[in-house]
DNA sequence: GTCTATAGCCAGATAGAC
DNA sequence: GTCTATCTGGCTATAGAC
């Protein structure tokens, strides 16, 4: 009997597998507003009704679809991030930033799901938090391995009290030890980041960068010595 | 009859103008690619077919909604860009963002018409690219102007070569007298800034800043000494 | 779990009268 | 320019048989 329900439970997941596929392929054609029930049962030689067994509603399978591709990246990021442990921050800054603009650029109908205009009449459950916090997460692991490593510049300049009460509140709940104005920073380069994804997946690059690889790794370089990791190599940034 | 094809155009273009306006509307409750000229001419107490008569396709209102918002948040750019004339570079650059900032949260599902996901099935024409550049020209014109004064900080690092082709290849294509090193960075700025837009407009600072508009202002005035702008005031930033 | 059938909607676009 | 009427398609969701 747990032998059928074995079966069971492994022919469910895997229609919701390719339910949740189909719906991906669909999400190209269509944008997640559009994202019809119909048609992706009418392309697996279902009927609509079946799939309400598996999903009760469309929001549902379109919340499925977004924690998917928010953990999807996630992975990604983390594992770049895991790859170059013991390397120096910014290498590992930027790896981590490459990692999430090699995912968004081959994947880029789930990443407008979870980067771009928010689906109308769609409100996120509470369940996306978590996987959306990865790449954020990675962000903040490689400042505080540097932090910890004795490699992070502290910054001069204090930003203003209410951003440093923000930044302090983030870092307490977060349980990260890092100094508040840096993860202010850190606050920003992270949806700086993401700008530039979007501006390149989204095709606002078109006519005015080609060179898209090379100004990306140079931007997010960039970006992380405005954090504050530092890079050996030939010649300090500041001589 | 002169006087009769002016009143007839003057009804025209109202006709026109409360379309769009209705339109607008709709796009809060909508989304882009849910926009539907049955729903727009029902609100309006016209039929459906009459509305062809002022745009033939629903994809003709969608490109005159697009180039609207582009112009709108241009315009404020402008403006913003011109009001500071003859102040310090940071100054001027920090209120060029702060006006795309407002425009973005006063009309954000405007603002996600033209930098959020693309409209599936949407192919933008070519006369959307002129208004949509006017942001980024407004940028431009702040490094021209400080440069053009002397005040702008040259950078010491040289971007790669790929990169540097491409700002002197956009360098002459504006026709704006600005070092290719200084404008690489200046369009990495400009994605940037939309992406710091981007995260407040579409709700990915919940929980994380709160303290928005300083954290904002602090972090595209980063932005400009990242471009070499400098500031007076009290103390340089590089002391 | 899957099926048929159905309810109750919605859409874009066109033809032809007035 | 606006109307009615129509074509041709789409959709979410549920009921009830098997």
């Amino acid at each position: 009997m747990s032998a059928i329900r074995g079966a069971r439970e492994r022919a469910r997941t895997e229609v919701t597998a390719a339910i949740k596929e189909e719906a991906r392929r669909q999400l190209a054609d269509r944008g997640a507003g559009e994202l019809s029930l119909r048609a992706v049962a009418r392309e697996l030689g279902m009927v609509s009704s079946a799939l309400y067994r598996y999903f009760p509603s469309r929001d549902d399978l379109l919340t499925a679809l977004i924690i998917d591709a928010y953990d999807a990246l996630g992975a990604d990021a983390e594992a770049a991030l895991a790859a170059t442990e013991g390397s120096d921050p910014v290498s590992r800054w930027t790896a981590v930033c490459r990692a999430v603009r090699a995912w968004a650029l081959g994947h880029p109908h789930e990443y407008a799901l979870i980067y771009g205009s928010p689906v109308p009449g769609y409100a996120a459950p509470q369940d996306t938090t978590g996987p959306a916090a990865r790449v954020g997460l990675a962000l903040i692991a490689v400042a505080r391995d540097a932090h910890a490593a004795g490699t992070l510049r502290e910054t001069s300049e204090e930003p203003p009290a209410a951003v440093l009460a923000d930044a302090r509140s983030l870092g307490e709940r977060l349980d990260v030890r890092l100094p508040p104005p840096v993860l202010g920073k850190l606050v920003a380069a992270w949806a700086q980041l993401f700008g530039l994804v979007n501006f390149e997946v989204f095709g606002q690059f078109q006519r005015v960068v080609e060179a898209r690889e090379e100004f990306f790794t140079r931007a997010v370089a960039d970006l992380a010595r405005g954090i504050g990791l530092t890079a050996p190599g030939p010649g300090p940034s500041r001589p």
